[in-house]
Order: structure tokens, then sequence, then C-alpha cells
DNA sequence: CTTGAAAAGAACTGCCT
DNA sequence: AGGCAGTTCTTTTCAAG
């Protein structure tokens, strides 16, 4: 954790509804130069805390229809059966997002495919044959509300 | 959904991994000049393909230690439900996504918290209080393993 | 921490193939 | 569709307060 002053945090919600913002309509949104913003900018990046900046893209236009969340539960949990599961979850191409959890399911993982037929498809042949899988729940996405982040919000 | 070439595919993939990159650069690794690589950008942006580029933040560093999957069962499931159900947990700062599914549950929250006691307060004080909530089930996300999206992996 | 200037580079436009 | 040349704007470094 990192030491941000206000203006930081003020500079990260502006990032965070749209990070393709020049660092002159930064510095003037907040009362700065535009070398001064940049600055900023660059101090985060080399903290660490800005780490990058992502596509959003409409996945829908890019013919991928359908969005399961999967709950998984391991059946034999020892660190090989972890590794295992991770090392060949993460060489399914249709999963997005592999998320090891705590609680009633062991991971969580984000699957996107072309359509039911096909999440069917990777469902039955990619996630039921992954070594040690036990039960699985899935839940079909119908629609979605992303907040830009955190800062934004909570700050 | 839209028509895309194999350069606007591979476009897309160089995008996924670091949406900052200049024209000139993605010219250069398609073999294209940097108006043509440009103008494809452009044109996928037009098309509604590409939406915009979001920050890609470590939380961990902005004093966000815990991250928090939900499940959410509604008690009582009427249109007037799901919309104050929707409203009411958009307020909730804490909430960054909120995803209506079809499955054992009816939506699926993503909650950052400072830490776990903070959570607690958020879950007892916002989240069990909202409107028509019924059953809730939560993961505590350990780590997370994100792939840049979906065209880099399954084009 | 700021300004201002200057150089480098990226974005954008028009014209041409 | 792509390339080239030129203009505008942003980024980046530097000198200095």
């Amino acid at each position: 954790m990192i030491a941000l002053d206000d203006i930081d945090r003020q500079l990260l919600a502006l990032l965070e509804r749209d990070a393709g913002q020049p660092a002159s309509v930064l510095g003037k949104a907040l009362g700065l130069s535009q070398p001064a913003a940049w600055r900023r900018v660059q101090r985060l990046e080399k903290a660490g805390v800005l780490l990058g900046r992502r596509l959003d893209l409409d996945l829908e236009k890019l013919g991928f229809g359908v969005t399961v969340f999967l709950g998984v539960k391991l059946a034999t949990k020892g660190r090989v059966s972890l590794e295992d599961f991770e090392r060949a979850v993460m060489a399914i191409p249709e999963v997005q997002a592999v998320s090891h959890v705590l609680g009633l399911y062991d991971y969580r993982l984000r699957v996107v495919a072309r359509d039911l037929a096909d999440f069917e498809r990777v469902l039955r042949r990619r996630i039921m044959t992954l070594p040690g899988v036990g039960d699985v729940e899935a839940n079909v996405l119908l629609s979605e509300e992303l907040r830009p982040g955190p800062i934004a919000a909570a700050g």
C-alpha cells in the first residue's frame, strides 16, 4: 500500500472512467499543469498502483453471446491437486478468469462461449474432465453492471 | 456482431495485452503503416466492438485487501423486486459488479473491502438489509488469474 | 510543486495508388 | 482497402523559479 493524496485519488477516479485521457485534460480537471498531471500518472505506474490499461470489448459483437460463472469444488485438495487444476483450467481458451476462493467452492471461473450449445461442449469436454473436479455449479449471465473502479466509488 | 478479418483479430489480441500501445507499434507488428493501423482501431471503436480502455489497478496497494464474490437469492422476484434490488445494490460503493444471472442464485456480486472486518460491516449493514434479499453465499478471493481477453485466447 | 520552452513522437487529414 | 506526406496535438525532457 502506498500514500495517495486527494489529487491522486481524483486522478485515478477520472482514469477509471476513461483510461485514454491525455494528461492535459486530466490536468485541467484537477487544476494542475499538464506536466504535473503527467508526472502523477508516471509516479502511480512506477509505484505499481496503476498496472496498465485494458480493453473494454463488446463480447456480443465479437460473437461471444454467452458468459457463465462456474463454482467448482475439488474432490481432492492436496497441494498438487490445486496446481494441476490451475494449470489445466488455464489451458482452456474459453476460461477468462480463474479465482481461487474460500467458501462453499474452491474455484470460481468466468467462461465465455459462442452460445449455449458451445458452452455445453466446453463444460462437458473441457471443464468436467479437469483433474480433481467434484461439484460444479453454474450461473448464466443475463446482464451485468460494472463500476468504473474502486476509487470512484469507495475512494 | 460484426465482420472482422484476421488483421482485426490480431490487432485486438495485441491491444488486449496492452491497450496503451500507439498505432505505430501496432502497425509495425501487423505489417501495416501507422495510419492504416490507426484507421482499423477507429473503425472498431465506431462499430462498438471496442468500447473503451479501462484501468488495471493493484487493489492491495490501494488498501482494498479483501474481495468477495457473493451469490444472492431474492425472496420475492417480481419485476419491481429486481429493479428495487438493482438500484439499492448499485448504491453501495463497495459493490464493484452486479451480475443478473440464471441458476441457483439470482445475482452475483463482486465486493471489495479494506479487510475482513470492513467486509463484515458491509455485509451486515448494507447487503443483508437490501430489499428482497433471501439466501446469500460468499466466496472470499484468495488469488486470481485473468486472461487478457477473449480474442487472444479463443480468437 | 510549479511554469514555460523545446524536441520527439503520436494522432489525425488529404491525396494518391 | 493501404501508403505517403504534412499538420496538429500530446508526450516527454529540460531549465528554472
